[in-house]
DNA sequence: CCTCCAAGTGAGTGCTCACTCATTTTTATT
DNA sequence: AATAAAAATGAGTGAGCACTCACTTGGAGG
């Protein structure tokens, strides 16, 4: 009888993504691992063959799955939508920083062993910042076309965009206030209308 | 006979840097420190007690180096300027991009570590995120005063400017292109361009 | 109720690696 | 040149931890 449908993979996952994100994966043993899963420690070694097999497997999970959340959702979304694009630009945003905060542990973990691991840096490039560039360029390129954006570099333009989203949340993550989310639309929307509009007084205006 | 003037200590500190940030701290062994440095591995042992003792020695010290840097200098160069806004900001931001890339090494190994050890991470806002901000928001709230700057929130402005550098910063170290240095004058003012004036066009214009 | 097998267990093992210390080498002093 | 003191050495040690394996448990099928 399973306690709560959930098996005992997923239990040694979720535990090894929370001390990871917490510790560090080097500084998290197999024994506080299995503690955590409330598992035996080698019932862990069952299901991985080595510790850092738990964490590939959870690479490589998490990166299917953002690939698909963050790529192919956002392409539909963003690309064929008739709103005005300051409102595309805040839904974007909005849905991204929802999306990673949500997901931050694990998102801390890839990030924390990127730094250091080229396998998984290299996993990180191919399957989402290449194609989140690509989608980002590709919209604001439309929009240079339309007439609605400026003619700037658009792979600057994206990038700038996407520092300043994951500042905010590295703010929220790092320090976090006891605040409400309100505070977050704010944000967004302040970031969206410096970007639109930039931080430039115009005394002609 | 010093070798090269450069003290012992010297040698394990710069070895170590190279290694944590290459590596990180945890898969970093004391005997490839002792051998890039090129020391005997009981030698380190006798000017740090332990292999953390070593990472602490770093950070503290780039911490202090980093805090005069990036505070005391800049505040005296960017709120009593007499350069229009424009430049002052582009100075400040090639200033802090080529300190930055200057000590990437470093900086990589701080914030990794800051990722997961709580001690280094208030050491990092105490004494750099704390004080740049302050200073930042400073500036931009003379420049609302003075009717440069639309009323904005400073943090939020502030913030997403870092964001954007260290986007930059990170794209450029992490997928090292061959391009000169004229493409990051460029990328700069871009983002100077895009934070002044922001991507929408103006037709009425 | 018995049999069988997959799932789970945890005490034990061996290896890695931070750290020690008795010895050697270098430097300073007279 | 002699002596003392300081600095450097690296083989050795022990502790911690990833991983193993002989054993136990649970539950499905007959």
């Amino acid at each position: 009888m399973k306690k709560d449908d959930i098996s005992t993979e997923e239990k040694i996952i979720n535990a090894s993504i929370e001390l990871f994100s917490e510790k560090g994966f080097d500084s998290t043993k197999t024994s506080e691992i299995a503690k955590n899963a409330g598992v035996a420690e080698g019932t862990i070694f069952r299901y991985f063959k080595t510790k850092k097999d738990i964490l590939m497997s959870i690479v490589t999970k998490a990166i299917q799955f953002f690939s698909e959340k963050f790529i192919v959702l956002p392409l539909n979304k963003v690309l064929h939508s008739e709103k005005p694009e300051e409102e595309i630009l805040a839904d974007l945003l909005k849905d991204r920083y929802e999306m990673i905060s949500k997901n931050f542990s694990i998102i801390k973990v890839i990030g924390t062993e990127a730094l250091t691991k080229e396998k998984i840096r290299e996993k990180l490039v191919e399957h989402i910042a290449i194609k989140t560039l690509e989608i980002g360029e590709e919209f604001y390129q439309n929009g240079i076309e339309k007439g609605i954006f400026r003619d700037l570099p658009p792979r600057t333009v994206v990038r700038s965009l996407f520092g300043s989203i994951m500042m905010l949340i590295a703010e929220q993550q790092f320090f976090p206030h006891d605040k409400k989310s309100k505070d977050v639309d704010k944000e967004i929307s302040t970031i969206v209308e410096i970007f639109m509009n930039g931080i430039k007084s115009r005394k002609e205006q």
